[in-house]
RNA sequence: GCGAGAGUGGCGGAACUGGCAGACGCGCUGGACUUAGGAUCCAGUGGGCAACCGUGGGGGUUCGACUCCCCCCUCUCGCACCA
């Protein structure tokens, strides 16, 4: 008999569907568990990066079918976005059509994993009745004030004259994606979610188990800085209002300086200053991101010609424009301390300006500082606060600034608000309608869908065909009815994948986003995998959306994933990104074809841990092949008779390997260690291989082993499980099984390999009972060769004995 | 610069709260069966003739360190003028 994954793999996956196997049940003897796994971007062809996401997932949903839940395994695909857009116009294929075709392939791909997906929950987000909600939350979160319209630059690439958005925006130098042109800021009329109204509710992960890489990856995101807002005024009684986190460094505050686009520079320069100020700011507007990195972080910045007056000292502080001071983060000014602030020293020493030490670094002298100190110390040169540690002096200061009424502690974060508008035509459109007499006006509910037209054109132009498109742009007023213009940006495709998971349970559901009852059922996610590429975008998108969704009413809980995993990356064989450029792309169809997909699922969780990832090797797969065949010839192919049958001592020995392996496997399936728990069935696999014989064969022990060993295998190789299962006259699918339980008593080591060192040193090993005491130990490790020889004519310090695990003779 | 993670045979990787370093697999060596073997099976495989030496390097704690502490080096990822 020949292990023929082909035939075996297509005849099941064909029954399974048959039979429904996978189909999510209400089953309320269960308790439910929501296994998820990001869902694919349809580009056409799946890659063995899909694969290695997906199956370890799919592997890890299956065994906690079997340890007893209920589970819902969905898949789906993130439809909308650029590429498609891209091939509609270079090959002027629709990118509706183009993304439907690629669906086609794609499911047939995934089907051919093997997966448990529920595919009658499928969700793809470009169908109309799917982006229709996608529509629906906008217009909900525009109801609930979390919506917004406003002037914002945006990532332009002057190449291909359009916008970008923030993932197509590479590397340190931020290029565009496509033509590696440098990307500038321009200016457009921009929607926003208001994702910074919950910063302080985003830090706390208390209710949810994530891997700390992610939080702390999101906390940085969201940058919380505690601090202070100085209110100066100027010369012309504008007031101006910086942020600070040193309070306490107010009276080393020597000069002010504004972003180039603070709303205050113009009116505050003095005619004779204003063309230098004027050249600064559209030079600094100019600016590319690049050059500003390139720049060396030079520090480069104008002379307003106004003052403002100090609030403590009332001294007057000149004020000036800089780049280094960001319009996007705190209040888009600062007051500058040089003695305690790198960035504000290596500006005042560029252009001479007064540094002022207020905290005393350690054994300051009074000379000029080489650099600035930004630590803590000692107030100096503080009128009323001389000699009160700075640590204390913060809230002091803030104190003495409430009572004359210019200053407040505040928190300010460096998470901004969600910008959403895409110029794109392959998005869903925002539900806008713009009217010379009622201005912004939503799409009414029942109006919804805002479909996108078909007929549209796909110029080279970077322009939205939605722009061209007459029969899209022209609308009726929902309010007053005159002609009005409809919104021509779509959303970014983050909002779909925001809420799939919701949409998933209950698909293109008709009265709402999805069905309350189903929700009551099964949210939130238990359990997520995915990349760690979406720590700071998706996975923060989606925490907010439920936030909001939770606002508004529609679910009764705090977040949408309550366990997240990430895996690595698979690597091609030369360690580098796989990429069709680098002719290192590893084709898992091919892999199916040659080795089955019991084999490359098997592989990619043997090549390593799977949050590491690592480099591909074409070779290795042919060990899990041999192992694969190697089950097959265990389970099926009648053994030589050997004549004696096993003794008890052999049977034994066998059970007490399965419970062992049981115990083993169990624990590796619970923290997602799919490589070693290969390991531990191989050398079950090995050691059986061994055992075998006709008359071992026939025993109950070795029935067991059989069964509990297919079991084990059944969630990572599923097709062959199954077949193996049916062989041996199992009932029913053995994915209907129970995960097998072990015996504590057998899976509980009795004889021990007892290690004796001498000085710390292995000199030999004893076999003997777990639990042997230190006097018997002693006498037998006395009486061992290599330890006799060492310790003659020796004293005996002492002896450290560990139960059941070592005894060490130390010698003086 | 800040934050996180990782350095173990020829290769991918094991090693629980400090206790046999190298499980498992690839590769390699030898053998068996074969017309044949890139099939299968069996045996071996960190280095060294040996005493011994070996987990990026250097110190330390300990009877005992891949594991804990200090310093340093290299690599990967995230953030990066965030006041």
């Amino acid at each position: 008999m020949e292990y023929n994954p082909t035939e075996i793999e297509q005849k099941w996956r064909e029954r399974w569907e048959k039979e429904g196997l996978y189909k999510k049940v209400k089953d309320t003897g269960k308790p439910k568990h929501y296994a998820l796994t990001m869902y694919p971007y349809p580009s056409g062809d799946l890659h063995i990066g899909h694969w290695y996401a997906i199956a370890p997932s799919d592997a890890k949903a299956r065994y906690m079918a079997m340890k007893g839940y209920n589970v819902f395994f969905p898949m789906g695909f993130d439809a909308f976005g650029l590429p498609a857009e891209n091939v509609a116009i270079k090959n002027g294929i629709h990118p509706y059509k183009w993304t439907m075709k690629n669906i086609e392939n794609m499911r047939l791909q995934l089907k051919s994993m093997g997966a448990m997906f529920d595919w009658d929950h499928e969700v793809v987000t470009c169908h109309p009745d799917y982006y229709k909600w996608t529509q629906w939350f906008f217009l909900k979160f525009l109801e609930n004030g979390l919506a917004y319209r406003k002037n914002s630059p945006v990532d332009w690439c002057p190449t291909c004259n359009t916008t970008l958005a923030r993932e197509q925006v590479w590397g340190e130098d931020r290029h565009c994606e496509r033509c590696r042109t440098p990307v500038i800021k321009k200016s457009l009329d921009q929607w926003f979610f208001k994702v910074t109204k919950y910063a302080e509710e985003l830090l706390d992960f208390s209710k949810i188990h994530w891997p700390e890489r992610v939080v702390k990856m999101q906390e940085q995101w969201i940058g919380r800085s505690e601090g202070a807002e100085i209110t100066f005024m100027s010369g012309q009684n504008d007031p101006m209002t910086v942020f600070t986190t040193r309070p306490d460094t107010l009276y080393g505050a020597t000069f002010l300086v504004l972003a180039p686009e603070h709303p205050l520079v113009q009116k505050l320069t003095p005619p004779d200053h204003k063309e230098a100020v004027r050249g600064y700011v559209s030079e600094a507007s100019r600016k590319t991101e690049i050059d500003r990195l390139t720049a060396d972080r030079e520090k480069s910045g104008v002379f307003t010609g106004a003052f403002a007056l100090h609030p403590l000292t009332g001294e007057r502080i000149p004020i000036w424009i800089a780049d280094y001071v960001l319009m996007t983060y705190g209040t888009g000014a600062i007051m500058a301390v040089p003695a305690h602030d790198e960035r504000d020293f290596a500006f005042a020493k560029k252009f001479g300006l007064y540094i002022k030490v207020v905290i005393a670094p350690p054994g300051y002298s009074g000379a000029p500082l080489q650099e600035a100190y930004p630590g803590q110390g000692e107030m100096v040169n503080s009128g009323p606060l001389n000699g009160v540690p700075s640590e204390k002096g913060k809230a002091r200061i803030v104190e003495i600034l409430a009572d004359k009424g210019c200053g407040r502690a505040s928190i300010t974060y460096r998470l901004r608000d969600w910008l959403i508008s895409r110029q794109r035509y392959w998005g869903a459109p925002i539900p806008i309608i713009y009217c010379a007499q009622c201005g912004t006006v939503p799409v009414p509910y029942d109006q919804l869908p805002v479909l996108l037209p078909e007929d549209a054109e796909f110029l080279p132009t970077g322009e939205s065909p939605l722009k061209k498109h007459e029969g899209f742009l022209r609308a009726k007023c929902p309010k007053c009815n005159s002609d009005a213009h409809r919104e021509t940006d779509t959303m970014d495709t983050f909002l779909c994948s925001s809420w799939y998971q919701y949409a998933y349970i209950s698909p293109y559901f008709k009265d709402a986003p999805f069905s309350k009852a189903e929700a009551a059922c099964w949210l939130p996610v238990d359990q997520y995998t995915g990349g760690i590429e979406h720590a700071t975008m998706h996975l923060l998108y989606t925490r907010f959306f439920t936030k909001a969704m939770r606002d508004i009413g529609l679910v009764d809980f705090d977040e949408p994933v309550l366990n997240l995993y990430n895996q690595g990356i698979i690597l091609g064989e030369d360690s580098e990104k796989m990429s069709k450029s680098r002719g290192n792309v590893v084709s898992p169809d091919d892999l199916v074809n040659e080795y089955g997909a019991d084999a490359v699922r098997a592989y990619l969780m043997f090549i390593g841990p799977w949050d590491e990832g690592g480099p591909w090797n074409s070779r290795g797969i042919i060990g899990i092949q041999r192992f694969l065949q190697r089950t097959w010839n265990l389970v099926l192919e009648p053994a030589m008779a050997k004549g004696a049958r096993p003794s008890s001592e052999e049977t034994l020995e066998l059970r007490k390997l399965a419970h062992k392996t049981v115990k083993k496997a169990s624990g590796y399936m619970e923290s997602f260690k799919f490589n070693t728990m290969l390991a531990s069935l191989m050398e079950m696999n090995n050691y059986m291989y061994k055992a075998k014989s006709a008359e071992m064969a026939e025993t109950d022990a070795w029935k067991e082993a059989i069964r509990h060993y297919i079991l084990m295998l059944a969630p990572l190789v599923p097709h062959l499980t199954e077949e193996l299962w049916e062989r041996t006259g199992g009932k029913g699918s053995v994915h209907r099984q129970y995960w097998p339980v072990w015996d504590e008593r057998l899976a509980a080591e009795d004889r021990v390999t007892f290690v004796v060192q001498v000085n710390g040193k292995l000199r030999d090993r004893l076999e003997v009972p777990a639990g042997i005491g230190q006097d018997e130990a002693c006498e037998l490790a006395r009486n061992m060769d290599k330890v006799k020889s060492l310790v003659e004519g020796k004293e005996i310090v002492k002896t450290v004995f560990v139960p059941g695990k070592l005894l060490n003779i130390v010698l003086k």
